[in-house]
DNA sequence: TAGTAAATATCGGAAAATCTGATAGGTAAG
DNA sequence: CTTACCTATCAGATTTTCCGATATTTACTA
């Protein structure tokens, strides 16, 4: 296997036509990339150059062979890019927690300047139900979090409000209030709710949301979206996980006469202080913070 | 850029968590093995193994790094295999022409094999409208074609019949003859034919495919196909061209009074003495020959 | 046609990198 | 405590690479 420095000689001078172009662009003597050529043209069995003209070219043999080399210098200077990133202490990979439920729109523009600023980052994304997601920061696994707003959080947690997501309440297109205009706290309470179940856990009490006397609870709102198309309840669910079933008819979005206004649910950007952030976090947090409130709003 | 002992060095202590055993393998001296790596972690700047135990363990930045070093290893390999392949004679692309029309799924198994045989050979596939197949070969453009049977071929030329593609009249759903059973010559010479350039080029002289008075040519199978879904006419076309849009009721399929038996078109594969072919061009060329002759018979 | 500029191959000696073998020091296990 | 195995380091030998000079060929020009 041969030196990188000769694959280097290979490349530039296929590229440039000539040895001595190679050779001065590397800073040797053209001697230098003459025997380096002809000890690859040795190891590899095969005539790279024709040179039976002024200039060398490449022969059927060597066109074939560039790209490979290419592809070896290439990978050394990934290498060497990674290890320089790294050595300037930007952290080998990123892990974001995006809570079931929250919208990935939003990131997108982010995540496009992350992978432009930080290439050799290999970002990891979970979508975890809500009930995992301080668990994945808490033990180390993820970074930073993307959450619905919790009541308090655990000892060590740092967090910052970045907007609101919007609730949308919804039956299936045959259930009862399907057909109801105007439903009050009453309509409401005579049929089954379905939460989600970070939102009445044991250690918060349960808010405003729970509207109903029948609940059931799931910590999944795709299976909070199944539970309510087959019928089994009503539900406020984000805009993002209805959206579809809205537009095809499956679910049906009811209309409250107590509230005229959006319903909306608090997103939290979630990070611990005892897993420091590195470069590339504390970028990545930073960019999240500095998103636009309404970012969030509308799935 | 490091060298690919180093980096064979760096990989080879990671995945046997031991220098000595590296160096063994290697048939190097132990100290050589410390010394590259050493090197190594000064050129990267990071430290790539913790050596506080017995046996060093790859530190983060060493797990973030060694997939990296496989992956120039394995490019160094590819290039060394790619040109050992090229020394030992093998070509290095092979071309091949496969007629408009011509069924490819009785090649997938032959390019399964040439893929696994003769990995380092780029293989190219055209699909020549029938006219420009031998063309493609007498300019040595493409090595072997795969073509309908000529009545004769340009000197130079070698070819063997390999099987027959069926032929299905058809002609649109709405076209007269579509409702008709058991069409007889004087049905077909009422209405247009359309036929495929190559059948009828001024070389070779007509033969009995040509069942019509009125007569369009068009050069694409694909071409045909349209006319033919566009009521122009009717036209004998290999099954798999037309199988979807008799399965779709967009063509049907016409019932000759006078044959019962299937037409058949014979298939040659074909090559040239004046470009030798090389050895996986040998190989394409004996494992198409070899190929049952049923195999060609159906799309 | 002769001449010039530029390109490549080759050679000897210098410089650099690598390898070996021995040695010292550390760690885990009996 | 002893043994076995591991790594780091050092000096010297060996191999590789590099440079500078030179010869030769090619393309182009006066």
């Amino acid at each position: 296997m041969a030196n990188p420095d000769t694959m280097q000689a290979f490349v530039l001078a296929a590229e440039l036509g000539s040895f001595s172009a190679a050779a001065r662009r590397m800073g040797k003597a053209q001697s230098a990339i003459s025997a380096a050529i002809a000890n690859l043209e040795i190891d590899a069995g095969v005539e790279l150059f024709d040179r039976t003209a002024r200039s060398p070219v490449l022969t059927e043999h060597g066109e074939a062979l560039l790209p490979h080399a290419q592809a070896i210098l290439l990978s050394n200077r990934e290498f060497m890019a990674k290890a320089s990133s790294m050595a300037e202490g930007v952290e080998t990979a990123l892990c974001l927690a995006v809570e079931l439920g929250i919208s990935m729109r939003p990131l997108n523009d982010v995540l496009r300047g992350f992978a432009a600023n930080f290439a050799h980052v290999s970002l990891e994304i979970l979508a975890p139900s809500p009930i995992d997601t301080a668990a994945l920061l808490k033990g180390g696994r993820a970074d930073i979090g993307i959450m619905a707003e919790q009541e308090s959080y655990p000892q060590g947690f740092q967090f910052r409000g970045v907007g609101h997501s919007r609730l949308v309440p919804v039956c299936a297109r045959d259930h009862p209030l399907a057909t109801g205009a105007d439903i009050s706290y009453r309509d409401l309470r005579r049929h089954r709710q379905i939460i989600s179940h970070s939102r009445s856990n044991a250690a918060s009490t349960p808010k405003g949301e729970i509207k109903s006397a029948s609940i059931w609870i799931s910590e999944s709102p795709a299976l909070i979206v199944d539970l309510v198309l087959a019928g089994f309840g009503w539900a406020e669910l984000p805009y993002s996980v209805v959206a579809g079933h809205i537009a095809s008819g499956n679910l049906v979005q009811l209309n409250y006469a107590f509230q005229q206004g959006d319903i909306l649910e608090g997103i939290d950007v979630v990070w611990t202080e005892r897993h420091a952030l590195g470069v590339s976090g504390r970028w990545m947090r930073d960019e999240l913070l500095s998103l636009p409130q309404v970012a969030w709003r509308d799935g």
